[in-house]
DNA sequence: CGGAAAGTTGGATTGTTGTCAAACAAATAG
DNA sequence: CTATTTGTTTGACAACAATCCAACTTTCCG
């Protein structure tokens, strides 16, 4: 596998930030990710109803905009948050917008187990509510 | 013209708001608009060596997703930000945003007047920049 | 070694976006 | 009334993005 490059803190800019958080499949990641410090892209792509392609697709993107952290071990990959690195670039701007996020109408939902009950809710699903 | 609609501040939505945010063009027009509280659209897209068609729909996702407001007064339409209302619905979102973007490479060519030196600036060149 | 696990990559499709140009609409100035 | 000003709207087009599926790569487990 080819390395996964990072942008380096300086070069990471703010539409391509503003763009990965701008939609709602790749904000709930990041809400996850927030809090629950290192998770695995399985993990942090459970019950969104989507490819697998697909959430290592928005992966790439929060990766590519400098927002995610890609560190891999054996056949894993840990994700995480490059909190240190946009608080230094754009001070304020993750905090608020995941303040935002967690204000939002009811994505509570899914952060519940992956067996609970309720049905899965499919990416435009969340996209209503965000 | 049609009324120009908006949405009332409990409707507007995170990723509607990012994903304006997240263009160039629009952030500079914002962020215009945070250095002069009211402006027409002309003013607005001033040194943009944008197509005045193109401008105007700019003007509207960000009508649209809430972050600017557009107060027609005679044939002219005045621009401001929604400040109070972004506020209210994602606190701190906004300033972030702005404070980030002040910070950001050599953009402070753009506030220069009209006639000044030095060519123009098309969106293009914004995007590299920001 | 052979198969399962964890992800990425490439292609195809469908939908969205940024841009220009031309046409339109409404208010104002001569 | 006619022309100008100030913007919007519509159409066209190329570029980008979100999704799925299939194929691939690497690592680990029997």
């Amino acid at each position: 596998m080819r390395p996964l490059p990072h942008p380096a803190t300086e070069d990471i800019r703010l539409t391509d930030v503003l763009r990965a958080l701008s939609d709602p499949v790749r904000l709930l990641i990041v809400h996850k990710l927030a809090e629950t410090d290192e998770l695995t892209c399985a993990d942090a792509g459970l019950d969104l109803g989507l490819h697998k392609s697909t959430v290592s697709h928005h992966y790439r993107t929060l990766r590519d905009a400098g927002v995610i952290l890609s560190k891999q071990e054996g056949r894993k990959i840990y994700l995480s948050l490059r909190r240190d690195d946009l608080e230094a670039r754009f001070p304020g701007l993750l905090g608020s917008v995941l303040a935002a996020f967690r204000d939002s109408p009811p994505l509570a939902g899914f952060a519940r187990p992956p067996s609970a009950p309720g049905g899965d809710l499919t990416g435009a699903a969340i996209a209503e509510t965000v």
